[in-house]
DNA sequence: GCTAAATATATCGTAGTGATATATCGTAGT
DNA sequence: ACTACGATATATCACTACGATATATTTAGC
């Protein structure tokens, strides 16, 4: 696996070809949450991945507009389904909200107490956004729908998990 | 807010004096599950919030080791608080696990399954980290202790989740 | 026919990562 | 006392990634 695109980009053609746009633009709507990529990466690895003989790329121009469209080659799928079965899957989470609660014992604690508030309503926020995805659980894939219930109850975890804090925290303080 | 290693250095500062190399240290053992930071951007921030005035160092060498230490300046005690009241908090996640299990529909059933059971192992095992980090829940200040509880409770949720899913995916299949 | 949005590729400056170089101090074992 | 190893401490560098944007064409709505 050349780069963090690699297996994206490999996976999505293994369910069909796809140009480089396309990709982006189904990365956008669906790993996107917890495995983004953009086009300064997506672009020069389809090249360096056709160099190698991993996926191949047909011309498909649209009158003047130009257009690529790449498919996995043998060997690309070779690659998919051997990192499929790599041992070591790393994990990064990059959270600001977390890390300002880390930080808010300097605040004043109503304040403080806010900031839990404003999670929940992040999270809140991002489950109407995944619930407003047309795809609904049970009409995908399998592991593709796996993952998408995956998304629905984390975030539902989250929201839960912040009003109980809240809870615990003002308990018995209400009129203290 | 400079860039991204700005909030953590000002925020453990906050709490006391330390050097580059302590702050590292911090990180590494407490906000690394959802915050890290690599030397390559921790000196070099060092030196540019000490010319901005938010941050003031002194000498502390030991014989001929050079060290420096730093405490926060007034100013960087209200960037600290500005930015804790800060409205916009983003959140990346990188879950090369879960990228596995999306593609997952292109092994066999059996394999795919495992790569389930690999998150659940995944996660107990950092379960078993976090269990054995020396601090207790309910022996830190709150919001510290707050953040900790996130990650036991978030860990825990993780492997549960895997087992149920486990259960559902493999659900009266176990002899057919 | 006009305009806005969508399609499509390409690139560039900035910033982050992880690794490593360099050097000293503390300490445990002998 | 000596020695070797690990911890402390700062600094830097090559590589990679990100996000934004430039450029251009086609489609769709009105």
């Amino acid at each position: 696996m050349g780069n963090a695109v690699t297996p994206v980009i490999l996976g999505l053609l293994s369910i069909g070809p796809r140009s480089g746009y396309e990709i982006k633009a189904t990365v956008d709507r669906s790993t996107v949450f917890f495995w983004a990529a953009s086009y300064g990466q997506i672009y020069p690895e389809l090249r360096r991945l056709e160099d190698d003989g991993l996926i191949e790329g047909e011309d498909a121009s649209n009158g003047a507009r130009a257009r690529r469209v790449y498919r996995l080659t043998a060997a690309g799928h070779r690659e998919l389904e051997a990192w499929l079965h790599g041992g070591d899957f790393k994990m990064e989470l990059r959270d600001e909200s977390l890390l300002r609660l880390f930080f808010a014992d300097a605040l004043p604690r109503d304040e403080a107490l806010r900031l839990v508030e404003a999670r929940r309503r992040m999270f809140e926020h991002v489950l109407g956004q995944l619930r407003a995805i047309d795809e609904r659980p049970g009409e995908d894939p399998p592991f593709v729908d796996l993952v998408l219930r995956w998304g629905l109850a984390y975030t539902e975890w989250e929201t839960q998990w912040c009003a109980e804090q809240l809870e615990r925290l003002t308990e018995g303080a209400t009129s203290a």
